[in-house]
DNA sequence: ACTGTCAAAGTGCTCC
DNA sequence: GGAGCACTTTGACAGT
């Protein structure tokens, strides 16, 4: 942030400024104010650490939630299942194969057809290898989302969806270091301001103005001021 | 047990 | 009509 200055644009500027207009004359101006996630702090502290490795800690046999059905996925593709809570009185435990676990995810489901809502938990395998991809391209053609899909071993839906929030998240992220970047760029013209206040009050309240001979204006007699402790020449 | 955070997924909108 | 996005809901999980 050191290179920030008031006088220049500076690289960081220039990426701030660009950045800034794309948020506020691209995308988003499509649609009406955004409304900020209270997760944006404006002039605020900055937030939590990044996410993006989040998925890379969770352990690969860690449980996948479908629904109310946690589902591990044991050796050998086999998924075993606990309906209805994590071991609870009302939980029941069912062994199905990894591809009955995938076709009961399915797709698009409203939680107004009767079953809950089904969260996925992917595993650090399949969370690297769509960062890989994201990291590659951020959007992906059809060809390339079943393509993807096949070999994370997800439906084409639950990779858009990755996708999607992963896009949001990015651009989460980067509107925080955008908002820490003006915040401080505020600061700086605060203080800016400040001193120039400072510099006017002096200069005002210097002694008369002292005659002097300019010798940019012929030789002429003129007036300069005085400033407090240097003279001006 | 409670709370906050994160991320998957649902919903509705706009754009092309 | 499909794709992407903003916003929202919801479940998992970690920290207390």
């Amino acid at each position: 942030m050191s290179s920030l200055t008031t006088a220049g644009s500076s690289m960081e500027e220039q990426v701030f400024h660009t950045r800034l207009s794309l948020e506020i004359g691209g995308e988003t101006s499509r649609r009406s104010p955004p409304p900020q996630k209270t997760t944006v702090r404006l002039f605020g502290e900055l937030i939590s650490p990044p996410q993006d490795q989040h998925h890379g800690d969770r352990d690969p046999r860690a449980p996948v939630m479908v629904g109310r059905k946690h589902k591990r996925v044991e050796s050998g593709g086999v998924v075993t299942a606990v309906v209805n809570g994590g071991g609870g009185r009302n939980s029941k435990k069912v062994r199905m194969t990894l591809q009955q676990a995938e076709d009961d995810d399915g797709d698009r489901r409203s939680p107004s057809d009767g079953g809950s809502r089904k969260k996925l938990r992917l595993t650090s395998a399949q969370a690297t290898m769509l960062e890989d991809s994201f990291r590659a391209h951020n959007i992906l053609s059809h060809g390339q989302k079943q393509e993807l899909a096949r070999r994370v071993g997800l439906s084409a839906r639950q990779v858009e969806v990755w996708f999607q929030n992963r896009r949001a998240r990015t651009k989460l992220k980067q509107t925080e270091v955008d908002c820490e970047l003006l915040r401080r760029w505020c600061d700086r013209l605060t203080d800016e301001n400040a001193r120039l206040r400072r510099d006017l009050a002096e200069l005002r309240a210097a002694p008369p103005a002292l005659s002097v001979v300019c010798p940019s204006c012929c030789g002429k007699k003129t007036t300069m001021p005085v400033v407090a402790g240097n003279n001006v020449a």
